[in-house]
DNA sequence: ATCATTTTTGACATAGGTGTCAAAGTTAGT
DNA sequence: ACTAACTTTGACACCTATGTCAAAAATGAT
């Protein structure tokens, strides 16, 4: 290649993902993402086209990490405590920074995903894969016998569980609430303890 | 009172409210809001200082409105069967029109509710409202030997539970999976049949 | 070292929304 | 019927964001 884009791309998408996070899509601008990244409003419009298809990058970039992500967090050998171990991290993710942060997905997904077809499509992916990981983690379970639910229909709740959680990180901001909530689902799902 | 208002403000607030759940707090611009209601955007500025004002106004008429409608859909022997009713019904509010909605409080949560303190403290109420509510009919439910839970944490998990599916619909649009979401949530809760 | 190609940069025109205001219109109370 | 008080209306200035473009700068390949 020839002229060589200068800036750190990978960089450049975390920091969008995060203003993104922190203002949420409608409310961040060109200029905000052109500030916060250092890199010019006129680069970034090169690099990418507009708002929506730097959003659709830097949300790819995003779930592959969280997935893989996700995924890591449920490898433990007892069911509940996967779960448990998971929606800890979830919420302290959420919580984690001392300025208010909020969830990016849920975020986008309440603003976005009527206004572009692609960045819905990708959204519903995003889900697809949370209720994928999940539903072969609780199959597993089964099959341990460390669960007696329906894999399918428990994925599917426990990814609306999280999206609720997140929503109640928006008003509430409070941690303690968030695990509450999370603990009460888990301990009302079927899980099992194998002796 | 000498110059009269001339439109019918419970009018001019329910469509508010039927615009905001469509477009969202952020992209409802108050030129929308004079189109749909067909009130001049002048007198809209008259009437309501400003945008935030008025999301204020219409969401305190639709609150009222809707807390007095939840808590009706709660009042049957059955503590289970009430809250299948009430999910019933919300699922249904949500997914009624032919044209997508869209969860008109979580919507607002998740855009405005850090723009503006006074938005954030009446969506916090509204919550709050939601959690009474229904910690008062498991209480009862408790009191009649139909549910064995802690009232409290079940009340802020279901209220995190509505919100979830909420976020739901705005992905999949599909009333089948959120009914299947609370179905499932119901079905875990340690509710008890009465004989 | 030069070239071809891309990025960077700042300027520009455009569009859309906000909030304000003065003039015109309306009406309850006298 | 008149008036005082309010609402309606359309115009206005202002601001912010968008997207584009041409010129300048940068650099891998030859």
């Amino acid at each position: 290649m020839v002229g060589t884009r200068k800036f750190n791309e990978e960089k450049v998408l975390d920091i969008a993902i995060d203003v993104f996070s922190r203002k949420g899509f409608n409310a961040t601008t060109m200029l905000d993402l052109a500030k916060e990244t250092g890199v010019q409003r006129g680069s970034l419009y090169n690099a990418y086209q507009n708002k929506n298809v730097l959003f659709f990058k830097a949300f790819s970039h995003y779930t592959d990490k969280f997935l893989t992500f996700i995924e890591s967090e449920l490898q433990q050998s007892d069911a509940k405590k996967a779960f448990t171990q998971l929606l800890k991290t979830v919420v302290e993710r959420l919580c984690s920074d001392k300025e208010v942060k909020g969830c990016f997905s849920t975020r986008a997904i309440m603003e976005a995903a009527q206004q572009c077809p692609d960045i819905h499509v990708c959204l519903t992916r995003f889900l697809d894969g949370l209720e994928v990981i999940m539903k072969n983690r609780l199959e597993q379970a089964i099959k341990d016998k460390q669960f007696v639910g329906d894999a399918q229909s428990s994925a599917r709740y426990l990814v609306a569980l999280t999206r609720g959680i997140a929503v109640i990180e928006r008003v509430y901001n409070d941690k303690a609430r968030m695990t509450e909530i999370y603990q009460t689902a888990l301990e009302y799902m079927p899980f099992k303890k194998v002796s």
